[in-house]
RNA sequence: GGGUUGGUAGCUCAAUGGUAGAGCAGCGCCCUUUUAAGGCGUUGGUUGUGGGUUCGAGUCCCACCCAACCCA
């Protein structure tokens, strides 16, 4: 696209005539009476209002023009004529183009088809755009475009707009939420020493004048227990975590997770308020506890049902739902069953990992309406606390909805000895990768605590029907352009 | 990493191996109440990049780049 291309050769021409014409292409601030939304709201024939917004369609009736101002919230219709605005207005008017922006001061009234109108009297060019929008009617269609350019499929395709507004929205209410029930908002470093908290690759950078490696973090866990130590009982901290690792349709290497502590509970209370949570957010935000999932033609493919209670099912039950008798079975008889239901599996899985992977496959993907796993094996969450009366399970639910892992909570280890066994056989021979520092946090003594995670992003997928985590990240990650 | 599909005008899309087209946008003209305004005319292309086959390639073959989907 080079910047000599007729089209954009086109309206610089216009733009330097602007300023031939001692009008700045650029302008100032602009007052307006009102925004769109309330220019309308308070319609009156024969009002005067002044407005400003992005010219987004242009009828040309010949002496008459019919254009519409679009701003954030709303359009309303501008009628430009030669006799209403004089001729050096109106000379500078024609040097206008759909994608400008523009002021204009003029006189309410309604056309005989009914549509909300001002009568410009005096018009303000406020900014020139140099290349021209996408297609009015069809929008912008092509992904790639969609998430390089983001700006144009908000300014094309209002569905778009809306998931994103939703999820602004989605974030806003879990902060009112966590903050009624006495929960503080903390910052911790996302520049972290030891990158700890999760089972993931970070990305590495390097401060220069302390010449020391520093990681971006994988998940802000392990600060947000020092400060139960230090005496906030409830914590939380909703920003983003970076995990150097591939990129698809659920995952962005940079990703938005909602990690939250509350001291002296446990995981099933952080169950009881992750569901009220989830479940106050879908009503207040999308305005329903039914959640539909449309293709691209818009048939509706799944309804998730939130609608409380929602399900609890310790892991082995739901295995066994899958598939009856598999806990009967021998290792072998395990690994024939999967071969027979066509699951793959590999010669050095354990045999957890075949019934994980069964799990995965049976059971997480095919689970839409929400479901706490609950007593989940203690070899698959090896930081829990084990279950007092099983100590082959652990303390922990897994949430899962919309065929995906959306939040685990847990009972929170608070004990340093076994924390430091734990984190010590999870490094191996790696003993750079434990946070000693954590470590020394916790022998100061860390009260019993509920904690969860929840990926901001999946959550906004399964509630604004978006089918891939790019549809919900604003700027999402994408290779260069060859 | 593997497989499938795709990349053509600013945007949305066509085009049996045989002259690269349409709608919108743009440009010019007509029109004083339009709603994707309308009418007449018109500009715009290294068909993702680089090779190859062929008298002739958007189309067939190879490599690469980017993307979507599926799988690992």
């Amino acid at each position: 696209m080079e910047e000599t291309h007729a089209l954009f050769e086109t309206r610089r021409q216009k733009m330097l005539a602007l300023r031939e014409k001692g009008v700045a292409p650029y302008g100032q601030r602009f007052e307006a009476t009102g925004s769109i939304a309330e220019v309308r709201g308070r319609f009156a024939d024969g009002r005067c209002e002044r407005i400003a917004g992005r010219i987004t369609a242009h009828r040309d009736m010949g002496k008459s023009h019919f254009l519409d101002l679009t701003d954030s919230t709303g359009r309303l219709q501008i009628f430009v004529h030669a006799k209403e605005v004089g001729p050096d207005a109106y000379a500078i008017f024609q040097l206008l183009d759909i994608g400008d922006f523009l002021g204009v001061e003029g006189e309410a009234f309604t056309t005989k088809t009914g549509e909300l109108t001002l009568r410009v009297k005096e018009l303000t060019v406020l900014s020139k755009a140099l290349r021209p929008m996408p297609d009015k009617w069809h929008g912008l269609a092509d992904v790639e475009l969609r998430y390089r350019q983001r700006y144009l499929d908000l300014l094309a395709n209002p569905e778009s707009k809306t998931v994103f507004k939703q999820r602004i929205a989605i974030i806003r209410e879990i902060r009112h939420f966590l903050e009624d029930r006495g929960f503080l908002e903390v910052e911790t470093p996302m520049m972290q020493p030891v990158a700890g908290g999760a089972a993931a690759e970070p990305f590495k950078t390097h401060h220069n004048a302390l010449n020391m490696d520093l990681y971006l973090r994988i998940a802000p866990e392990l600060y947000l227990k020092r400060l139960l130590v230090g005496g906030f009982d409830r914590v939380f901290e909703l920003n983003r975590s970076f995990r150097n690792e591939g990129v698809s349709r659920r995952h962005n290497p940079e990703f938005t997770m909602l990690e939250a502590y509350w001291a002296y509970a446990d995981f099933e209370q952080m169950a009881d308020m992750v569901e009220e949570m989830v479940t106050t957010i879908a009503e207040k935000v999308i305005g329903t506890l039914q959640v539909e999932h449309k293709d691209a033609e818009g048939k509706v493919v799944r309804t998730i049902n939130l609608a409380r209670p929602w399900r609890r099912a310790p892991y082995k039950d739901l295995v066994e739902e899958a598939v009856p008798g598999w806990f009967s079975l021998t290792p072998e008889g395990r690994r024939d069953k999967c071969r027979e239901l066509k699951i793959e599996i590999s010669a050095e899985m354990a045999d957890f990992e075949v019934t994980q992977h069964v799990f995965e496959k049976l059971v997480e993907e095919k689970t839409f309406d929400p479901c706490f796993v609950t007593h989940c094996p203690q070899e698959l969450v090896p930081l829990a606390k084990p279950n007092p009366a099983d100590p082959s399970v652990v303390d922990v639910y897994e949430l899962v909805m919309n065929g995906q892992e959306i939040s685990p909570g847990y009972s929170e280890l608070n004990d340093p000895i076994v924390q430091r066994r734990r984190l010590e056989e999870q490094a191996g021979e790696e003993k750079q990768k434990i946070d000693e520092d954590f470590l020394t946090a916790l022998e100061h003594g860390m009260p019993p605590a509920g904690g969860i995670g929840i990926g901001l992003d999946r959550l906004t997928m399964m509630l604004t029907g978006a089918e891939s985590i790019r549809d919900v990240i604003l700027f999402p990650h994408m290779k260069g352009r060859g």
